[in-house]
RNA sequence: GUGCCCGUAGCUCAAUCGGAUAGAGCACCAGCCUUCUAAGCUGGGGGUUACAGGUUCGAUUCCUGUCGGGCACGCCA
């Protein structure tokens, strides 16, 4: 295992707390936990357990505290440890161990903050899984952001990671989107048919018909009449809400769908295939650009291919909870914590979205994850309980399933709010985004509130006064720093021997403490899959640094006192760019 | 209507099992570059944590209710 410093630090005091409560408490099988106080004249470290035991030992807290204190064994950890308001323990370390951070740091590089949470455990992390019907826009930017930053930190936090993108490839989005690309591509030749308002109509879609156009020329050109034939026709919705019209529309869509597929035969592949690749590998593209990496690509497709989708319902019929009504075949997931039943088969024989999805969870269960982390819109919480229903009815473990849900996010252009249709092509791509403010700034905005946060996303400020952006100012910090090192001209690799008695200011302890807290941030962010925390933590990490920055001069005459600085910037450098690439934010050695 | 999430400074947001005087940024006021990067720092004003109860040594945090906002409640995906 890895050398992780500050838990053996920790767990030091807690022994000798432990030691304590033996003397005065023998019974008590309360556990020791230390807390971190907010104040500096609180200590290093606190200690809330007098509070906890006064209840059980019937013995007024702040007394129990003075005897706790007295009874902790002497430790050279300790400089003194002070009992204070209602019975707070506080302990107070000695320079020297307040100092060791600083070695510690500087000989674990990379691997300090490292924890062993996860405890070598599997762990997948589903995350986008959009459909591959269009480019991604920022809302996908946010789950990409999260999932990436999110799989980033259980890595660290000691789990063996797995990042998946769950591709719909087979349902009726990616025929509307194959037949939309076959619209625009007849009206290349000709064609007058109207393009339908529930098509994809951004120019993506005209783009690949072009490219139809150019690798078929017109072999995939049928008669207007045959394309339309038994189609309602387009209906214009009189209202807001006009419900027939809208079905109205989507009964000419399933039409058209069904009426390419004949007309098209095995051809229909070819412009299945065309608008899945295209849109896949853009896809892809785009999120590689922004720093995140999938180790699979998991097509829903498959699931149907080799059969899975239709076991899984069979198993479920099988065990008893599949029940047939109005010709229709459902899931009495009502029986396992659902609020009411769900259809897995239509009437016209076709299984439903949440079939496939029953076999997906079934999958990656039977792939030996110990821990499944699916990263959902707030959009899908109502989707929860039935794809755990399911596991159940499964006979499952679906308790290893967890679902962090993210909110949306809303755009806000000149002031007003965007509407963003994926259809209608209107939204602000994240390509976009990320060309206009940068892959930093991006990947840093998203993280930088609690995932159930609404975050309203300003195009105007993101883009126009980036500088404002607080991933400037944690960059900024490591910057400054290696513009020292690099002044300097010594040799890094040398400092983590420097001695560190010089350092006893209180900017200086506070960056230990800083330093001090990375691991305990990597595992509270692990544990709450709050990637946002280590965000808070560099900016306040930063905020030390700058501080200390214009408090001394590094380059001084005085060499000890020199080295002694420079080993401990250098350990907040490597600190600043560790928490940054979790983050998926480069850390810039000039500005 | 039912369920889930949210409500904290003028604005955007934090707050580690329930802990000590609720913290940052932006904006506002006053200062700091002849010296390692001023995208920075120092100081100041700004709060009934939506409201009303409850639990307890202690509540932004847990419970109940009210008000306000978001989302979901399909044989869509």
């Amino acid at each position: 295992m890895t050398e992780s410093h500050t838990p053996t630090l920790q767990a030091r005091i807690v022994a000798l707390l432990r030691h304590a409560v033996r003397t005065v408490a023998p019974d008590s099988e309360a556990e020791i936990l230390l807390e971190r106080p907010r104040q500096a004249d609180h200590g290093e470290f606190a200690c809330t357990l007098a509070l906890q035991l006064a209840k059980t030992t019937r013995r007024p807290p702040r007394e129990l505290a003075l005897a706790l204190v007295a009874a902790v064994p002497p430790s050279d950890l300790v400089e003194r440890i002070e009992v204070a308001g209602p019975g707070f323990i506080n302990v107070f370390l000695t320079a020297a161990a307040k100092q060791s951070v600083v070695t510690a740091v500087l000989r674990t590089s990379n691997a300090w903050g490292r924890v062993d949470l996860g405890r070598q455990r599997r762990v997948q992390v589903e995350f986008v899984s959009s459909n591959p019907t269009g480019p991604l826009h920022v809302g996908h930017g946010r789950g990409a952001a999260f999932g990436a930053s999110l799989a980033n930190i259980l890595d660290k936090a000691g789990y063996r990671v797995q990042r998946e993108y769950y591709v719909n490839d087979a349902g009726r989005q990616m025929d509307i989107l194959a037949v939309s690309t076959w619209l625009r591509y007849l009206t290349g030749f000709g064609s007058r048919i109207p393009f339908p308002p529930n098509g994809y109509q951004g120019d993506y879609v005209a783009d690949m018909a072009q490219r139809l156009r150019h690798v078929e020329n017109t072999r995939l050109v049928r008669p207007d009449e045959a394309v339309l034939r038994g189609t309602p026709g387009i209906a214009v919705r009189q209202a807001d809400e006009d419900q027939a019209a809208d079905d109205q529309n989507e009964t000419h869509m399933d039409i058209l769908i069904a009426n390419a597929k004949s007309l098209l035969g095995e051809d229909y592949r070819v412009v299945h295939q065309l608008a899945l690749h295209e849109q896949l590998a853009d896809c892809r593209g785009d999120l590689e650009a922004f720093g995140v990496i999938f180790d699979e690509w998991f097509s829903e497709q498959s699931l149907y291919d080799d059969g899975s989708v239709a076991r899984v319902v069979e198993q479920l019929t099988t065990a008893g909870h599949v029940y047939e009504q109005d010709g229709a075949r459902w899931f009495r997931s009502s029986a396992f914590g659902d609020e009411k039943d769900r259809v897995v088969q239509r009437e016209n024989g076709i299984f439903t979205y949440f079939a496939s999805d029953i076999a997906y969870h079934a999958n990656k269960l039977a792939r030996g994850f110990d821990l499944i982390v699916d990263v959902w819109g707030a959009d899908h919480h109502g989707y929860i309980p039935r794809v755990k229903a399911a596991l159940m009815a499964l006979g499952l473990p679906a308790e290893r399933l967890q679902v962090p849900l993210v909110q949306f996010v809303s755009l806000y252009r000149h002031g007003t709010k965007a509407q963003m249709s994926t259809r209608k092509g209107q939204f602000v791509t994240l390509r976009e985004l990320r060309t206009e403010v940068g892959r930093d700034a991006a990947r840093f905005f998203y993280v930088l509130r609690k995932s159930d946060q609404h975050l309203d996303f300003d195009l105007d400020l993101a883009k126009s006064e980036s500088n404002d952006n607080p991933v400037y100012y944690v960059q900024y910090a490591h910057a400054r720093i290696h513009s020292v090192l690099a002044k300097w001209g010594g040799d890094p690799g040398l400092l983590a021997q420097a001695a560190l008695a010089p350092l006893h200011s209180p900017q200086e302890f506070a960056l230990m403490q800083w330093l001090r807290e990375y691991p305990e941030t990597i595992e509270l962010a692990a544990r709450e899959y709050a990637p946002h925390m280590v965000a808070f933590y560099l900016k306040d990490l930063a905020a030390a640094l700058h501080s200390y920055y214009n408090a001394v001069q590094f380059l001084v005459d005085d060499e000890p006192l020199k080295l002694a600085r420079l080993a401990l910037i250098t350990a907040v450098a490597t600190v600043l760019r560790d928490g940054l690439a979790l983050l998926g934010v480069s850390a810039p050695e000039t500005m």
